[in-house]
DNA sequence: TAGATTGTTAATCGATTAACAATC
DNA sequence: TAGATTGTTAATCGATTAACAATC
């Protein structure tokens, strides 16, 4: 798999697959492009190139298996697999991830969240233990950690990231309101920056008056 | 102001703007676009194109006044003007929302919190009282709610969502994993989908292997 | 076989980058 | 005035849409 797909089809793939997840439970057997185009608001034409990035799904005259078409998007997405997380920054954001039980149903289970506060130490939120930051890389050489999850506070987010990578941690998703950059090429970074939704939706607000 | 503004342009806004409060706080006085471009790994094109869609805010053999630059942004994104929000759902997402000082601080103060949990009525989280959605109407009648942040599960943000736009609230910051839909035409929806955030990580991880 | 709908190529549209004249 | 850098037009690149032959 080698030809680039560009990040516009791959942020279209999980909305592609919650629909068919939709129309998976409501017991639809097959759609046809142009059926969930509609549904979805976009194209048929849309649909069958991004979908082409990856393979034929469908069958001409058909249309597209809802629960086939469903799971070779979770495959593309890597939800066949199980991807362990760890929080770093145990405030209310990773309280809220921690919480949220669909992550760990789509396979991205938390281990463990990270912390300064001594307070926090021992803890469990949700099951989930709080360590001291301290403990980070006994943890992590101990356990795999495919993804950490950093709700820190700007200032540290930096250190906190560089140790990750360190310690070989390949992907961050990043809440954090700085841009995170590594020297490792292969380190994959998904920003969350809530303020920048907060001023875009302001902007739309404005821009209608 | 009617030339349409691509929502490619504006998603870059705040991005700017945080760059270019960074250099405010550093003291820089004036910027280059160029300067500007190698700092945010832009280009000095891209920069200047974005920039000229609102209009010319540099200066030939000069560049940008920083101080400048930023305040126009802010009012671009409607910054110099205060949202008063709300919240809907009194989860843990809610609560980190409005223990996070900084959306405050941009001029959007959280004036309260609904829930249907009637354990949660009356208590007050950082200030910021919780009411029972049966409040919802009187509320928002007395009270001037620009934003209305969506925090609650799938099954009771359509219901929400309508109520709010019944009452003639007009933009909706949607943490729901769900895409609203409104006949009323200047509803804004700003979505912020954890889930699909997680599955475009999860999918860049899987792809890089 | 006829009808439906895909997979894929071609056309269009929009966004980004390059180039340069205008001007501070 | 000479140098720097913008504002803006033109060129390129990429993404979306349209069209249609392939095929179930």
């Amino acid at each position: 798999m080698n030809e680039q797909i560009s990040q516009a089809v791959i942020r279209r793939l999980p909305r592609y697959y919650r629909y068919l997840g939709d129309l998976l439970m409501q017991g639809t057997e097959r759609i046809s492009s142009n059926e969930l185009s509609v549904k979805m608001n976009s194209t048929a034409s849309q649909i069958r190139q991004d979908l082409n990035n990856f393979g034929g799904f469908g069958q001409q005259g058909y249309g597209y298996n809802v629960k086939f078409l469903h799971d070779e998007i979770g495959k593309i997405l890597g939800l066949d697999k199980v991807h362990n997380m760890i929080i770093v920054g145990a405030g209310n954001l990773a309280k809220a991830i921690v919480r949220y039980d669909k992550f760990e149903r789509l396979g991205f289970p938390t281990l463990a969240m990270f912390d300064v506060n001594p307070e926090l130490f021992g803890k469990t939120i949700n099951g989930i233990k709080v360590y001291s930051l301290d403990e980070l890389e006994s943890f992590v050489k101990e356990n795999r950690v495919d993804i950490a999850a950093l709700t820190l506070p700007k200032q540290n987010a930096y250190d906190a990231a560089n140790k990750l990578v360190g310690l070989g941690v390949k992907s961050i998703w990043n809440f954090a309101h700085v841009d995170l950059e590594f020297e490792d090429e292969d380190v994959v970074v998904e920003n969350v920056h809530l303020s920048d939704s907060l001023m875009q939706l302001s902007y739309n607000i404005t821009s209608r008056k």
